[in-house]
DNA sequence: CTCAGGTCTGCAAACGTTTGCATATCAGGC
DNA sequence: GCCTGATATGCAAACGTTTGCAGACCTGAG
């Protein structure tokens, strides 16, 4: 029914084999036949089967992109900026979204293994050690994750965390909280290291958590802080300080003089949120950019010779001071 | 290098087709040559190569979805929906964002056609008459657009829309200005009837774009808003409606006091915007989940037989009442 | 004991490409 | 006019499945 070589090669008066040829060495074909052929398949409608293609050559075309939750805000824009560049390198992204449950993320990349040439974990919730295992069978690039010998793009959150601190020691906080994310995320344990580390002897770290990074958990948790008796908190993402934020004004507690309050990711939500959170900004498009070109380029080297070079790129954070944190209220 | 099925089949000592056959029609095997088969399957961690079957069934069980703009936080919740729903019947969905581009998405579904059983549509910006055309090449579903005999879910927006406009009535507004969306989008084309159809004699209607529906250009239209000098607004959109606010707030113009604003969708972003975002609750999960089921019953009707029969959903709206809309202010 | 009918499994073609090899064509140097 | 060496195109196998067809085997009835 649909159009395929064979019918452009009878078109074209040539065998079907000049047709491929047409299409991926043109320059091998004489002018004349070449544009005979190449007028043939527009004539005809032709679009070469990518799923025959892939079973001769092996190379699919397609990539796998995995993230914890779609509807997490954080994604998005790195799903949008991941999926415009493989469409520029001419490929196509298969989208999969693995609730925040490491057997569903392992197992949604064996499904997809046989038909994709690589895949991208975002905020991969897996242990390292599966992962290793994993990309012995697939090429795989990471995000938010740093493991030997596998592509990956990290975000400088340890640099991030260190400055909010920092925000809050300057304005005097003397007692805060890190309210936390999933315990398997590589990112929380970056930054709840960083923030005691950073606090130092100039103020009390309480963890709290872990926790779904949902609104709701910050919101459940907002209970809790208010009784730990903390002037600052940060949070392991936007969403959760969202959540807090509603949760303490529902306490009567005011952000941010009582409460300072300090997000990360700087979502759309951060400059909705009223008052407008303070927090860091997260380069998330740059990292869906750069995580497609990475794993392009390390399924390009040759796995046989074991060339493989697992590149590996950094993205810068700041801070994005807005009203939700000041200095402590004296009492 | 991959295990295939010429490999488990010398494990378990049988013919490759009878291995094809103990994952395809277990039944018709002995069931001592279904067990060994299926044990020496996974001793060898055999996964069939989807790739393969396609070619031979022409089914790929992949779907194909576009979208305007994943970064628009309307669709992350039905992105995510719909896969699920397409995981849970073996499916898997290639995703693309068309950039609000009536162009790219055309070449999308072309480029998608090869390898995907069937294409759902979210939101088209392309004509009617394209959609058609399109739809004999390959399966399409459409979502928030309705096209004869082709399957469809569309939001009751007319509903949702006329009860916005009454509650804006029954406030005592006289004078209202609608924000309009894409030029391409029926659920645009839909409100805009419906708005100024129910004011009717009550309230002079006054429509304002087209316009790109995103934040910035609802900050950009609100100036014209304040030199019309109507007393609410309906926005195609929440995007466009907080963009409003805020453009109309840094105007010193207050919200409600001086203008109200009713948005459409009830994301996320509705909730937490302050004023909080009195909008319409549009259920796009459902809809994601219903796209797929129409497309899939779709696509297994049989097209030769020509039984296809083109499913169609509406799905229920409700008015949001929160705290940007209040009577006007008496002058 | 034979044979009909059913059940189970092997055989090989087909799906739409790509690609190494073989063959045909051609230009140019002698 | 013949040979050499490109250059251009055809041929056919291969990729990993599925599936219609056919052969092998078995059961039970006559």
């Amino acid at each position: 029914m649909a159009v395929t070589i064979k019918d452009v090669a009878r078109e074209a008066q040539v065998h079907m084999s000049t047709v491929s040829r047409a299409f991926s060495m043109p320059h091998r074909l004489r002018p004349e036949t070449r544009t005979r052929v190449l007028e043939a398949a527009r004539r005809l409608g032709y679009r070469p089967s990518r799923v025959a293609r892939a079973l001769t050559t092996g190379r699919t075309h397609n990539i796998g992109f995995i993230v914890a939750d779609i509807a997490n805000p954080f994604f998005p824009p790195m799903i949008k900026a991941a999926e415009h560049t493989a469409r520029a390198r001419d490929y196509h992204l298969f989208i999969a979204d693995a609730s925040e449950d490491p057997a569903i993320e392992a197992e949604l990349v064996d499904a997809l293994a046989k038909q994709v040439d690589g895949v991208i974990l975002c905020g991969p919730r897996i242990a390292n050690a599966k992962i290793e295992r994993l990309s012995q069978t697939i090429p795989i690039a990471l995000v938010n994750r740093k493991v030997d010998g596998i592509p990956s793009v990290t975000i400088d959150v340890v640099h991030g965390a260190r400055v909010a601190i920092r925000h809050l020691l300057d304005l005097g906080h003397k007692k805060i909280a890190y309210v936390s994310g999933p315990r398997q995320s590589w990112t929380n344990s970056q930054i709840r290291r960083t923030v005691t580390a950073t606090a130092g002897g100039q103020a009390t770290v309480t963890v709290l958590g872990p926790n779904t990074p949902n609104e709701d958990a910050g919101l459940a948790v907002a209970e809790e802080i208010s009784r730990t008796g903390v002037t600052a908190v940060l949070a392991y993402n936007d969403l959760l300080a969202i959540g807090v934020m509603e949760g303490l004004h529902s306490l009567g507690i005011d952000v941010p003089g009582d409460v300072s309050v300090i997000g990360i990711d700087d979502t759309v939500l951060a400059r909705l949120a009223r008052p407008r959170l303070t927090t860091i900004l997260v380069p998330t498009a740059d990292a869906g950019t750069a995580a497609v070109d990475l794993l392009l380029q390390y399924t390009a080297d040759d796995a046989e010779l074991g060339t493989r070079s697992a590149g590996h790129i950094s993205l810068p954070t700041k801070l994005v001071t807005r009203d939700s944190t000041a200095p402590p209220p004296r009492s």
